[in-house]
DNA sequence: TTTGAAAGATCAACTTT
DNA sequence: AAAGTTGATCTTTCAAA
């Protein structure tokens, strides 16, 4: 990964959609070197996928809630059905096993409060070896992107 | 947004590069309508964009951290210097403001301890108005999805 | 729904460094 | 050799019939 590769995905964080021409002019070069790059990028794994971004107030889902949860002890075997009940819902976007005063913390998106009471209270808590769940409101998002600095 | 739609953006989210004639079998349709819709949630929004995501720890992004904000006061001065420092901040890829027992919830992003460290103390403590940082480290991602429940 | 011109993606052969 | 350019071909987009 040389300084035009960076170049190259810098642009393709931004706009998926650039064609192979329209970013070969933008760092001089031309079609094909950007294309090779640009598929041996996506076959090592830099790259990942290509996805469409909504807006999540327009489709109606405007509630972003976190969620701290501590577990009531931490073995494998409660970790890994943990893992896996979450992965399965559809509300937890993001989910984190970190370190500090709590075990996992997660990111939920739902269409109102009633909603998010039933996830809380049905989907959630339900989880075997969850012991306290802790929840902070999104008043207002200052800022979410997908972009990774480079 | 009827059903037929909600169908086409489930799949949009997962893959930006779908052709309208995948999209138009995959759904029962021919190209020309799955064209006309997709041109159409563009135009109102719902599409916001389309977006690349990398592999973090490929470009040697591997170290993320979660941080709780605490200002010293809520004002509305305060508040909006923080939210434009944090928007020029590569490093946050989300910033939320809260409600609950601190006031701003920071995802980050950097390479490795050291950076975080630098970040910590040269870029994040010194914006006007923050009191204390509590900061907490993902050690596994569970879950990471740019999917939006429909 | 069908069709077709324009634009884009893909790749082979050639050129440069 | 490694990386870039040119040009030819196939596929997709997109608007009009």
């Amino acid at each position: 990964m040389d300084n035009t590769d960076i170049k190259i995905l810098k642009l393709l964080q931004k706009n998926a959609q650039m064609t192979y021409k329209e970013i070969a002019e933008e760092i001089n070069l031309t079609q094909t070197p950007v294309f090779d790059r640009i598929k041996r990028m996506e076959k090592s794994g830099v790259i990942d996928k290509y996805v469409t971004i909504l807006n999540r107030k327009k489709v109606g889902n405007s509630l972003t809630v976190f969620n701290q949860v501590t577990m009531i002890k931490q073995t494998l075997e409660i970790s890994q059905k943990f893992d896996e009940a979450v992965a399965k819902l559809p509300e937890v976007v993001e989910c984190h096993f970190v370190s500090g005063g709590f075990d996992y913390l997660l990111k939920i998106i739902v269409p109102d409060m009633e909603t998010y009471h039933k996830f809380h209270q049905l989907k959630l808590s339900v989880i075997p070896g969850v012991s306290l769940i802790n929840s902070y409101f999104v008043m207002s998002e200052v800022k979410n992107t997908t972009e990774i600095p480079l």
